[in-house]
DNA sequence: CATGAATGAGGGTTCATTCAT
DNA sequence: TATGAATGAACCCTCATTCAT
């Protein structure tokens, strides 16, 4: 059974996703977890450290991606790797939409600031590890390539959802 | 000079594409314009309408984007645009950012969700004039690939700025 | 008739004398003034601001007490002083008792830090103003007994009502 | 090696004397003592009972003061005990500080009230019984002055040392 | 067109206290 | 004794909106 931490992050994250970090009152979290107020801020020093968490969960996760792949040859790890990726995309949507509001809300952007940052890089260098193995002279430029081609398919992935989805 | 109505309007869109929508009081705006509380809703109906007139004054101003533009060829027009766009991007950033922002966020897309889709149509519309007179038989497709692209390096160009900017 | 400003600050004084800043609620202080709490802070940034301009109104009117009196002789302005201040002990127990709980209290002194030097220092240069004319050499530290024993008196007289008062 | 309450006990007499009564959260306490919550309500009742024991304690320490007096003539002993208070006030200021804290502000006032009262009343009959020996006919009006006497000296230096301690 | 006093609902947070372990 | 998760009431404060002037 999950614990009652759990239970909040996860109805927190949930409510996130779906009306924004600053349209989700404590209150709301708390309903949707069944848990009381004090507790949340038992567990959580604010709302802010409640979203940090999340979004820290969500970068182990990401981390975790590139860990187990194919490793017979570099240009197969990274076939598996966007592979993967798209499989998370159709399953996890709600992750990814969320993702996005957050990191382009001024408000939860200033709040996961280090987080953000702390991510990109994680994300650039184990990318740049793999097109080291294939290319690399051009293993940064290569990366940077990769992670905005990749950025982009997922934006008009979710938009074009976003936008048709009520029609 | 400006009327109390576009200022009211400036003063907003700035401090929106800055705090966010809700991170920002009406209180503030009346500050930044220099005009009263009650002035502003003497011209806006709520602090929604201010944002939905901004959303539309801005869409307009997309749309005038292709009307002046190269006619030669549709080719070169195609690579006006671009051009444009790409000038404007630069320009422009924080209009970009601002729309990013709204269009990301539950509560603000929720708020304008009529006029997103209004601006998508005609968005659509335009750019597959233009594949019209090129490839008539995959305009569509096309257009909705031309359009996500464009998205997505305006996406990459946005948000590589705005993570490494401190640094 | 007064002003809602006016019946905010009175009943904060009156709630604040009996209760004790901590422990006066915002929505008590609405309640008694008849008014609501957006008024409060609309005309106050918090409740912090409340105490000092309490504080400081008291303070003023502190100052206007020796600027009244009989000028004849210096000893006779002195000995009205002393009469006046008698006066006020008696008549206006409330006021004294509710600066003496502020300026004991480490949460109110902290917030009136400012306020409470620099009523200390315009309370000593007007007293010694006074002796100075009596007795130049000696009127610093003559002002500093003077008003060490006036304190003293009134915090006996203060404390002697309230430790017998329910007898 | 202290008991764990008696570890409670200093923790929370010096956060009461250096943030208040009121602005001292349990919580506090316990992180200073290096206990649980559980044990502070093991121990008291409430927070309450807390500063009651604190109070009492004074109390006690307070009485203990008289009676190892040189008790060659009263005279002298009157002269010790004055000299011990003052000897005590500059070296426990801390523990004065916090009396006059607690015996001025409401909210705490109130919930020491009969300490408060059995304190007075112990400490008049023990001043009355030295003056007793020396002017039995007046040692009652005697007994009232001093004690005054003393209050406002303890005042004077108590607040002249907060206020210009920072200068 | 213009002001700003006034409202009231709702939001985040704190905290004394309880209780199962 | 000893712990700390859990509760719920209360608190300070924010803010969109209205309205008399």
């Amino acid at each position: 059974m999950k614990t009652k931490k759990e239970r909040i992050l996860e109805a927190a994250a949930t409510l996130f996703a779906e009306h924004g970090f600053d349209k989700t009152a404590v209150a709301t979290i708390c309903e949707l977890a069944n848990v009381s107020k004090g507790l949340v801020y038992h567990h959580f020093k604010s709302k802010d450290e409640i979203l940090i968490e999340i979004f820290e969960k969500s970068t182990s996760e990401m981390n975790s991606l590139g860990e187990d792949e194919n490793t017979e040859t570099p240009e197969m790890t990274i076939v598996d790797l966007i592979e993967n990726i798209f499989f998370r995309l159709e399953n996890n949507r709600q992750f990814f939409q969320m993702n996005l509001n957050i990191m382009f809300q001024p408000s939860t952007k200033k709040i996961l600031e280090r987080q953000i940052k702390k991510r990109a890089t994680q994300l650039f260098d184990s990318v740049k590890a793999l097109f080291n193995k294939t290319s690399p002279k051009k293993s940064g430029i290569l990366s940077y390539v990769f992670i905005s081609e990749i950025d982009g398919i997922a934006l008009s992935y979710l938009s074009s959802f976003e936008n048709y989805k009520n029609d």
